[in-house]
DNA sequence: TCTATAACTTTACACTGTAAAAATAACTTG
DNA sequence: CAAGTTATTTTTACAGTGTAAAGTTATAGA
């Protein structure tokens, strides 16, 4: 038995096949693309393939949101970021990267909070964020208000970022700047 | 000819009717109520009655989300809102306290960024967010990046709070404390 | 009063998610 | 190796969606 052929009746791993096709097609169309029909038709499967392995439509969305949770967290590892900086950084190019995926992960209608998967893979990658917090801020207040003012900063650059809100920013004063100098200096 | 009566053919006045009833499932059951044939429904006509006040479905949920942006400028009139602090916090209680508007201000794919009227109270509310931070920060950071700083600090928070993320904050060193006092000292 | 126009309803259609039943392939057991 | 069981996938069906098109009705203006 070979090791991508386990667990493989008709198609061979229609689970990840699936995946696979949600995600290319988020990236290429957009979220209101991520229709089951369509889904189904890229991986070239009946209407109701996914069924069996999501549930429905929404245990799909939520697989693929656990799927970006994931992504993120490895974004944030500690090999690449150091500082809060840092991976307040890493999270919002995760973000201006992946600008479908990012919204889908905290569109909270589109997806299943109680869903195994997705709930601790946003955990993994929230408890990342919150850690370096607090092991390297030095602060007088709290740290749990000193996180939720980094984690808040850093969570609406990306959503004002993916919504082009921070573009009229970048030159306000005569002057044009790049949205990466904008972003740097708002984290510093 | 009565106040209520002009501009009335059949109805007296559905285009404000159907936001009205728009307005009233948004709040009562979510976002993913504002289907066009519920709200006309609601409102006690036919199906298709909207098309001629707002074009579809898009366009009526534009003017809702013009409607929130109205609101939230109003509730960081100068006359409440002094400092940037103040601001923030008045922006931050407008989401927690219409958490599904405010979802739908910023869902730009439920609503047509194109929209005039839209288009015109979010600069409105975003301007006077913007002016006062202008006006009132000293900082060695430039302005744009101060300003990106505390605007997406505040919207951060707002998006983070109706989201439930904050909750677990609110609680992490033993002792409970309350969302506000979180808040608060997060704008601090 | 007659006509034009705007608001509204009715009808129709292509699309959606998914429940239920039928068919098919793979694993399990004798 | 054969038979039975189970899991996967397809087919079929249905209630619901947005909206285009045509028909109806009420209002405004001449």
């Amino acid at each position: 038995m070979t090791a991508e052929a386990k667990s493989s009746y008709h198609h061979g791993d229609l689970h990840k096949a699936l995946l696979h096709s949600a995600r290319t097609l988020l990236e290429r169309d957009g979220i209101g693309s991520l229709k089951l029909r369509a889904i189904t038709r890229h991986a070239g499967v009946s209407a109701t393939a996914a069924v069996p392995h999501f549930g429905n439509l929404t245990g799909l969305l939520s697989a693929l949101a656990a799927q970006g949770f994931d992504e993120l967290a490895a974004a944030m590892s500690p090999e690449h970021t150091r500082t809060p900086q840092d991976m307040g950084l890493a999270y919002v190019r995760f973000a201006i990267d992946n600008p479908s995926l990012f919204t889908l992960m905290f569109r909270s209608d589109a997806v299943n909070p109680d869903n195994a998967a997705l709930a601790a893979a946003s955990t993994r990658a929230f408890d990342r964020l919150i850690t370096l917090t607090v092991n390297k801020t030095h602060s007088d207040v709290p740290h749990e208000a000193a996180m939720a003012a980094l984690w808040a900063k850093v969570h609406g650059l990306a959503v004002l970022a993916i919504d082009g809100l921070l573009l009229p920013l970048t030159r306000y004063n005569g002057k044009e700047g790049s949205l990466d100098d904008l972003i740097s200096k708002a984290l510093s």
